[in-house]
DNA sequence: TTAGAACTGGACCAATCGGTCTATTGATGT
DNA sequence: ACATCAATAGACCGATTGGTCCAGTTCTAA
C-alpha cells in the first residue's frame, strides 16, 4: 500500500482492514505505530530485492546478462502488480515524516542494493572502480526507468534500459 | 513543499500559512482546492524545468556537452534547495489522490521534456530513433539520479551522470 | 457615483488522522 | 488447575484534515 500510495496516502485505518488486526495488535508488535510499520515494510521489501538481483546475476555469464535478467523480472513484477507501484523504498520512506532516521534507512538500503550488484560486478573480473560505477550505473537507470513506466503505465522502458548501459 | 514532503505530506494549513493567503482565496482561484492547486504547482514546475533544458541546450556544441551542462545545472539547483527536493512532477501527482487525470497530467509532462531533449538532439544531427533513446535516456539517468542524490543528500551523483552515456 | 464583479478573510464542519488505554482472550510452563 | 504474560480487540481521544459558506472588502467599468 506505501508502494502505490506513500506513506501519508495510506491510513493506519486502511492497513488495519486490509489486514484484517484491530489497532492494539498493531502498537504490540510495532510500539513506535505507523513509523514503525513503515520502516519494517521498507526492509522486507528491501530484502526481497536482495533476492531478486541474487537470481538474475547468479545464473549470469556476463554483467550484461545479468543486468538484464534483472530489468526482465523486474518489467514482470511491475505489470502484475498494476502498473502503478513505485519503489517500495522510496514511496515509503522519502514520502514520509520530516525523519533524518528515515533518510538514512533508506540510503542504507539503497546502498545494499548497489553492493549486492558489486559483489557480482566483481565475480565478472571486473575492476573494483568499474564495478561500482556499474553498480550505481544500473541502480539510477532502474531507478529513473521504473519512474517513467509508472508514468506511462508500461513496462516496456524498463525492459529497454539493458540497451543504454555501454559495452 | 510538495517537492519535499509529497502531495499527502503538505496540508492545507500548511500551503496557506506559508502563502499569507486564507481558505477563501484558494478555493476562488483553485474551484476544485489542493488538486488543483497540485496540478497547476506541477504545470509551473515542469515549464520551469523545460526553460532549464533549453538553456543548457541552446548553446551547447555536441548533445553531450548539453547533457553535462543540465546535469550540473540541476545538481546546483539540488544543492540551493536543501538537498530534498524530489522531482517536482512526481512527488506532487504521484503521491496524490487516486486520480487517472494526476497520472496522464504526469505522463504528459514527462513527454514535454522529453520531447524539449529530442528536438535539440535533432539539432545535433541525430537520427529520429536516435535522438528518441538518447533523450529518454537521459531522463532516465537523471530521474534515478535525482533520487540517489536525495538519498544520499549529495549531488554527486548528478554530476557524475553525464559519464554513463555512451559515447 | 455607483452597480456589480472579483476577491479576501475566517468561522465552521464532518470526517479522518495517528495514537492511547483497558478489558479480554489465548497460549505456555508448572 | 493455576499463574503468567503475550497478543488481540476495539472503544475512545484530541488534533488535523480537506472543504464549505458567507459576510465583508477591493477593484473595475459605466
Amino acid at each position: 500500500m506505501f508502494r502505490t500510495r506513500g506513506y501519508h496516502g495510506v491510513g493506519l485505518n486502511d492497513l488495519l482492514a486490509d489486514a484484517n488486526a484491530p489497532k492494539g495488535s498493531l502498537y504490540h508488535h510495532f510500539p513506535q505505530g505507523k513509523s514503525d510499520l513503515a520502516l519494517a515494510a521498507a526492509t522486507w521489501a528491501s530484502d526481497e530485492m536482495l533476492r531478486l538481483i541474487a537470481a538474475s546475476f547468479d545464473d549470469a555469464a556476463t554483467f550484461r546478462d545479468g543486468a538484464t535478467t534483472l530489468c526482465f523480472k523486474l518489467a514482470k513484477l511491475f505489470d502484475l502488480t498494476g502498473k502503478w507501484d513505485a519503489c517500495p523504498i522510496g514511496s515509503t520512506l522519502f514520502e514520509g515524516p520530516d525523519n533524518e532516521g528515515f533518510r538514512t534507512h533508506a540510503m542504507h538500503l539503497y546502498d545494499g542494493w548497489i553492493a549486492e550488484v558489486y559483489d557480482h560486478a566483481g565475480r565478472f573480473g571486473m575492476s573494483e572502480t568499474d564495478g561500482q560505477r556499474a553498480a550505481e550505473h544500473l541502480f539510477v537507470l532502474v531507478q529513473g526507468g521504473w519512474l517513467l513506466a509508472r508514468a506511462r503505465r508500461s513496462s516496456d522502458v524498463i525492459r529497454e534500459l539493458p540497451a543504454m548501459i555501454a559495452d
